[in-house]
DNA sequence: GATTAATAGTTGCAACTGCAACCAAGTCAA
DNA sequence: TTGACTTGGTTGCAGTTGCAACTATTAATC
């Protein structure tokens, strides 16, 4: 029976995850933080609302696991800074939409672009094959956390 | 040529990678954090010095890649939780050989256990072919990076 | 209609982070 | 030795985060 005194962190998957996560990161923060003085929070929700248009605070929630806090706080500063505007709904006056002014989609579109650069550039790092499996495998592990919590009881 | 409006954030891989990680270390954070008061940071300052047993601090952060701020402040914690000991070094006073306690080794032991089945269970849900593969590819990206800082200039 | 519950979004606070500046100790060279 | 440089580690500060508590609005129940 294994005991916690044979634990490598080297070899524990959510360490491992973060490790690349943070290594993947770190390089393309200097694009949207130094370049355009964005969060990354900030950045992800532009990138949600230059893919998909309009879009309520909630709805960037549910479809990028961002607390709802960090989007509140992301969106003002993007407010301020006239890169989107917000309409609260006729219908319900609580929900706002939100959509990029043109300046936050002339942004959108140049980090974008460098994003798809960086993306390729990685990929071609890793080799054709490596690049779609990781897709796969990733996307599996979401999915797998998001459909139940693990529950460890001791 | 791709423009930048054709950017998803959903194929990022630096997006896809941090997805993951965050979605697979919020589960085990729960043990370290509720039940035992530790932060990440000194669960892993922990994980390294149960695995190897005595380091400086600097050695942590070489093996962990861990900013050394961090660093300090988990070590400063710790040791007033009583979790390790530091004596400074006799050949060199700048440097401090940092150590579990007995109660440290005792935290680490239950928590690496609990690590040691949250990564079973989360690799059986991956099956083997998989959690297997990930662990090379994971690896490589970590190192890809290290090696060179991607630079894209525009 | 009044009461209760749910939901969209904000805010306060305490903790954590990153960066730059710092201190103390050691090294190297003249 | 003295001075310039490096290195191990800490600290200050400004910014970010997560959580819980909050407001405002809508829905549900009686």
């Amino acid at each position: 029976m294994a005991q916690g005194g044979d634990f490598d962190l080297q070899d524990f998957l959510p360490y491992l995850l973060n490790q690349a996560a943070e290594a993947t990161s770190r390089g393309f923060q200097a694009t949207y933080r130094a370049r355009y003085g964005l969060t990354r929070t900030q950045w992800r929700v532009m990138a949600n609302l230059g893919r998909f248009g309009a879009m309520t605070a909630r709805d960037i929630c549910r479809v990028s696991h961002i607390e709802k806090t960090k989007v509140s706080r992301a969106v003002a500063g993007m407010e301020t800074g006239g890169l989107l505007t917000r309409t609260t709904s006729d219908r319900d006056r609580r929900v706002e939409n939100l959509s990029l002014t043109p300046a936050g989609r002339a942004v959108f579109a140049e980090i974008g672009q460098s994003a798809l650069k960086f993306d390729a550039i990685l990929r071609a790092r890793l080799g054709p094959e490596v690049a779609s499996r990781i897709d796969t495998i990733l996307r599996e592990i979401i999915a797998l956390q998001a459909e139940s919590a693990i529950t460890e009881d001791d």
